[in-house]
DNA sequence: AACCATGACTTGCTTCAAGCAAGTTAAACC
DNA sequence: GGTTTAACTTGCTTGAAGCAAGTCATGGTT
């Protein structure tokens, strides 16, 4: 629980990372992902503390990224899924998985993949990409305010005018 | 600062939650990629204490993802950029970027968009990819453990034995 | 040369969240 | 009906976030 919320900062990074940018939101999310939807299950796999992920899990519910769900057939446990929000985060943790990997191997080398279902293939580095599907570096893009973008975001310097990337 | 360190646990995800995984690190990753550099234009932009920015600065620099470097002609001033791990971030920041505005819209609308900077257009929603450059969900992956994948990651179940997606 | 301004911090203090251990409650199992 | 399991809560301690103010070297101005 952050001290100053972001929740009225006209940014979407930074309203997104109001959401699920800390440590343990993002670790729950990974395993999330790969099926775990029970509080001790958790508690158990990430060595968190139980209050801790008490809330943690309340914040995701609340921010409408898993639903809590009674299991039926057991008036004890409950579940936590993804809702549609919270599915949509998928590339997020295939990314860091994938960054990760790449900035800070271990020994032995990868150490999880993530693969095509069907085909066994590993999937691609996620990246940008423009309109045709060609990867875009930082370099080669810049920022836009869409239609009404606020005042706020508009006293970003444009990247364009400054070359920031160009001029080490 | 995490009171509980990551960095040596066996997963990728956790070990770059513990990097970038926090709302500082993300708002100040986001204004590096928009050409921020200098203490004092991160301080006025992002609204944040000194001291916590100073220290989310020394963090980033010390995991790689920034570096800090005197101004040459001007002996007081000092560019905190992005090295080449922080340059790759790129992906994580629009990401977040359009996940934020996808799914807590303002009235006004869109607020910023990433665009080509040669022709203008915005750039694809940042998704997983199969090697054929087909879309993924994560219900139409898996994670398998890559060449020497650890003891700790061999214990998540596996997702296809569970079909926790499919079982709503 | 003296003065103020700027840039990049540090220090001290207060408040709040993270972390640990233990306790609680209700349902299930035996 | 006693034990186990699941999902928490409570109390307490430690540490990080946040605010205000101060430091210190450089640079620009008169």
């Amino acid at each position: 629980m952050p001290r100053l919320s972001f929740a009225d900062v006209d940014c979407s990074v930074a309203q997104a990372a109001q959401q699920v940018g800390d440590k343990w939101s993002l670790v729950i999310l990974r395993d999330a992902f790969t099926g775990i939807s029970r509080f001790d299950e958790f508690a158990r796999h990430l060595g968190v503390a139980t209050n801790v992920l008490a809330s943690r899990l309340h914040a995701l519910v609340e921010a409408g990224i898993l639903y809590r769900r009674p299991v039926a057939g057991d008036g004890r446990a409950v579940d936590y899924k993804l809702t549609p929000k919270g599915f949509e985060l998928f590339p997020l943790i295939v990314f860091l998985l994938q960054w990760g990997d790449r900035w800070m191997p271990k020994p032995q080398g990868e150490r999880l993949a993530v693969v095509d279902r069907q085909t066994r293939r590993p999937v691609r580095p996620v990246q940008v990409l423009d309109a045709d599907g060609q990867a875009l570096s930082a370099r080669d893009t810049r920022y836009r305010p869409g239609h009404g973008g606020s005042a706020v975001m508009q006293q970003l310097p444009t990247v364009a005018a400054r070359r920031h990337f160009d001029a080490d």
